[in-house]
DNA sequence: AACAATAGTATTGTTGACAATATGAATAAA
DNA sequence: TTTATTCATATTGTCAACAATACTATTGTT
């Protein structure tokens, strides 16, 4: 009877970690900026307390370091770092979708191709190309995660690991590249995942998402 | 001049982290036993504050789980959820066997060997198979993490992972399985990096850890 | 002018007190 | 006996004040 009451029930340290997280990976917490207390403090309304509880938690998820006796900056990624966070999404990613090959119902591919028909309509709407790179791509990858069945997967994947990402697109403003491939490469995958083929579905994920640090360590190259 | 006198300069959040993290994992604080704020404030002699910061650092680390207005509670792994985690680290550690076959040095081959030879001595003693089992088998996969030179992967399966696995073997108190095959396998995985094949290393890492987690999934189908 | 020392300020670290919620026991009703 | 209800207690959540440290600007010296 009172469980709708419980759910909205809530910490101030839980909602004001979320409203400080969101305003990392937008962008509105300058990466590398320090996060002062008593400002923030001031402007979420609440005290020290819970404030710092929850710069814990940003701590934990590796959006802010912090220094004894100095504070917490706003974490600011490099390309190397960037890189490396490919390199563990490749190798994870891979892995969700062979999980996601061998338990993916029909109904669930289904879906995947629902979501993959709804990105190429809003490309080919006039600012489609800015939705799809910023949004409809890790939509995709979302829910193949979410297939896999792996619990802890999911959640270091889409509760740490993409915020990551969108810190660094955020930070360089790079909404670049290959949408047209990509979306080529997203419905072969979906062509594995109907067929149950584990090693495919895990080969194409991996290959996928392999463009993508290619493209950053050209970068790197110059 | 003073760097050494600011070595020692850390927080009580963090002293206390770490002290409830190994205390956690090894088993002191049982899986599944609450976490009384007053009661841990009373015995490490802190108050409050930092103590519910540390707790925040441990939620982090996914060895506690926290409910608000509740408390937070000494994470309990059960089967399934251990065999995530090993789905989870051997995909992560043939990464890193790969990448460390692509970096690692002559010396650093030669570091390998001699932690090996190490073990072997400490096995053929009396409890050396204990030993073994509880840190010496994690010590390898430990150098071999640091050599892929993936900085965050090593955060992740050292920082993370890996205390995760010792609570669960302690809290199954399961010291089990093949030292002997475990110990061949080690040498053919070294044996792969000092010939640079990245491929081999991979799948010879991904083979042995599979095998420990086919252990788990057999235990699940009793 | 450049560097070192120092004083003042701001920020972080820590604490104890208070408010809000949950837990458990005792009582009352069915 | 079992189920609700109420009350007392314990624990968590939050706050504001104090202590300790780091940062900044000023001064003084070479």
């Amino acid at each position: 009877m009172d469980s709708q009451i419980r759910l909205k029930t809530s910490t101030l340290a839980d909602t004001v970690f979320d409203q400080i997280r969101t305003a990392i990976v937008k962008g509105e917490l300058a990466p590398g900026s320090k996060v002062n207390e008593p400002q923030l403090s001031k402007q979420y309304g609440i005290s020290r307390g819970p404030l710092r509880e929850a710069i814990r938690r940003l701590e934990g998820c590796k959006l802010v370091e912090i220094t004894p006796n100095v504070g917490a900056k706003v974490v600011s990624l490099n390309l190397e770092q960037a890189i490396e966070i490919y390199e563990i999404r490749e190798s994870l990613e891979g892995l969700a979708c062979r999980l996601a090959a061998s338990r993916a119902s029909a109904d669930d591919c289904l879906k995947l191709r629902e979501l993959l028909a709804n990105h190429e309509k809003q490309i080919e709407s006039e600012n489609g190309r800015l939705y799809y790179q910023k949004e409809g791509d890790l939509d995709f990858h979302y829910l193949i995660v979410q297939l896999s069945g792996n619990t802890r997967l999911f959640n270091f994947l889409c509760g740490e690991l993409y915020h990551l990402l969108r810190l660094y697109r955020v930070q360089t403003s790079s909404g670049p590249s290959r949408p047209e491939q990509a979306f080529k490469e997203h419905h072969q995958i979906v062509d594995a995942l109907e067929n149950q083929d584990e090693e495919l579905a895990e080969i194409l994920m991996k290959r996928h998402i392999s463009g993508a640090k290619n493209t950053l360590i050209n970068q790197l190259n110059q």
